[in-house]
DNA sequence: TGTCGTCATGGTAGCGCTCACAAAGAAGAA
DNA sequence: TTCTTCTTTGTGAGCGCTACCATGACGACA
């Protein structure tokens, strides 16, 4: 059997430094065979294996003869830290629960690929919780500090919760919002300019010739809904077009919403030669009614979307979108609580950040210039 | 400042065992405060630490009034086991790779959820790595073992790729495919069957009263696309109903294969009165095409789809569709492997196992009898 | 009655790493 | 030259837990 020749190859190399006969019955080292360790970097490399361990982490106080010494020696062994004795030694201990509402929405895998990514990356522990809306909040609270968690990372729609911040905030922990609207005072916020992003989309389709250009809002009780109006509302001023209160629609960010809001729309007359939705979902409503009416997209009508959501680029035609860098915010926002976690366990004061990320415009086949009749 | 006092007051705890006056002037250990270990609940509960350790792993060889102690002692101290030192101490590393193609796949976030509770579970790591098609599987699976990683996660479509397949048993890799048609015999699959459920659907129809049903196939290199397929025909032939080759139209998966699939078997005399296609993206454009032809669904027309995806849930009318248990799927997987490498790491001869998971039918609002002209 | 298993429990060491501190060397000030 | 500082490197302990044995108690069998 070759696992009883490695264990006992093990034993053999480890018997040479216990020496003394007394020892000799002494236990063999585990079950071995696991990768290289700091010792044998720091053999390899002929320092200690406090040295290595510099190297590795803060890479100060080293030579750089030394530095590269090490590095060599890393490289040829494969050497790879384990994460389990780190965190043990370095006694920080880091959980951060992801709270969602919903499993299955669309940003969520993206979110959960950045968090996951950055969370392995400095060794915090990711824990994800379902959000029941009818479970009050003090409860989750509870469960949250049962399971130890240090900090929470917030999606939306939970970040626009009053009740549930406040219950985060009365509980101390660190908490970051992401894509929220209005950041709360006490939370760290990663989030775009929505109201820029919809004035850019607006402008772009003013700059296309469009001269009436249809709006659908989004829920009401969304902190972002207003922003996005409101750089509807301010591209129109700029472009001193007159502001027609038949041309904006009530959505709620489903697509139901949108198949309403996109039909009132198109019943204008004269009809909007565009359509700018507060989410991809309801673009592509407005896209199934134009297609209802056989009215070409874009020949005919140009939509557009907000978020790049998977539905954007499923439906045909894919639809021109604001994308917001999802697994970056959550990157970040999962950066940002480990460094308060910690921080605040170093006992100093830690702060709060707003950080407002750059979004981009994903230009696909869903807009054109306006039709010429 | 409290937290010097709480260092000191752990300072003091730990000088009595020191004794000697030698050791008064010792570093005191390290920054405190973190959660109760298993020293304290052995204390609280006057048993070892090993039983207290006993208690909470195997449970086996301990007396049930000792176990009741020291589960006493766990709840009153609110205990949590430290993960960190537990997988450094059992060394029983277990990194995990999952892999996929597109980061924004509608199945991945629950997929995620899934791995993600019962890694955390069993202190296995998760490693997320997108896997650019465009990269020699060579490259991919040397950057896997760079990680160190111990096994591999395969959904859909990656678990269907025979290249990829075949470079990850040649590393040795335990691999486990999640939702394909025709599981390799090295590796772990869970599955549904798929032609089961297909049958299932098209008999449900059946029962509805429908006699033309249109099918929508998936994509040709995709193992369930056959399956699903089959399970519409054997549902035809059970019923008795003749096999029109013209209501099978191809399709690849695709929103935009399903709305050229449906506008054929639309053009179909006479029109069938209900489509099932092989997923949910080609129902939703099934629904547009019907739409677009002022057909109402359901009431003119019947769609179902396969998958419960986002998409059959943001649509109107939430399209009638199959659910596969993704985030269950995932979680038997992960333990799965978590199972495979430790067997084998404890030099056991590893079995490969195939799972049937069952699957439902969701019933929502896309379907109904047939129009009755 | 003595010997042997069997079961519940305890003792000890060590997983791989990093902390606090010590030591050694180099550079600057007196 | 000697003392002080700073910088780089090393030492020893211990993070919290579990693997591996040892031990003692108890009943079964000869």
């Amino acid at each position: 059997m070759p696992a009883d020749r490695l264990v006992s190859a093990a034993h053999a190399l480890y018997a040479g430094p216990m020496g003394t006969t007394e020892n000799m019955r002494g236990r063999r080292p585990r079950l071995g065979a696991r990768g290289p360790t700091v010792a044998d970097v720091a053999r390899l490399a002929g320092v200690s294996p406090m040295t290595v361990s510099r190297v590795i982490n803060t890479e100060t106080s080293v030579l750089p003869a030394t530095r590269d010494k090490v590095r060599t020696a890393i490289a040829t062994l494969g050497y790879v830290p384990n994460l389990a004795a780190r965190s043990l030694a370095g006694g920080q201990q880091c959980r951060i629960a992801l709270l969602h509402a919903n499993p299955s929405a669309a940003y969520l895998s993206e979110f959960l690929m950045g968090s996951l990514a950055q969370a392995s990356l400095i060794d915090a522990q990711l824990i994800v919780e379902q959000c029941d809306p009818l479970e009050p909040y003090q409860a989750l609270v509870g469960r949250l500090s049962g399971h130890r968690v240090d900090a929470v990372l917030l999606p939306p729609p939970l970040c626009d919760d009053p009740a549930l911040l406040a219950a985060l905030e009365a509980a101390g922990l660190p908490v970051a919002q992401i894509a929220t609207g209005r950041p709360a005072a006490f939370a760290h916020a990663l989030t775009i300019d929505d109201e820029e992003a919809a004035h850019r989309m607006t402008t772009h389709l003013i700059g296309r010739g469009h001269r009436r250009i249809g709006f659908i809002t989004g829920a009401a009780n969304q902190t972002v809904s207003a922003a996005r109006r409101a750089g509807y509302d301010r591209a129109l001023a700029d472009a001193g077009l007159p502001h027609d209160p038949r041309l904006v629609a009530q959505g709620d960010f489903t697509y139901r919403s949108g198949l309403l809001a996109a039909t009132a729309l198109l019943a204008c007359v004269p009809r909007p030669t565009a359509i700018f939705a507060s989410n991809d979902d309801m673009a592509a409503a407005a896209v199934a009614v134009a297609h209802r009416g056989h009215l070409d997209v874009p020949a005919d009508l140009s939509v557009c979307g907000f978020d790049d959501s998977a539905m954007s680029r499923t439906i045909w035609p894919e639809i021109t979108t604001v994308h917001q860098p999802i697994a970056d915010m959550a990157r970040q926002a999962t950066a940002l609580l480990a460094g308060t976690v910690r921080e605040r366990s170093a006992a100093r004061e830690a702060s709060v950040r707003h950080v407002r990320v750059a979004f981009t415009i994903r230009h696909r086949a869903s807009d054109g210039p306006p039709p010429l009749d």
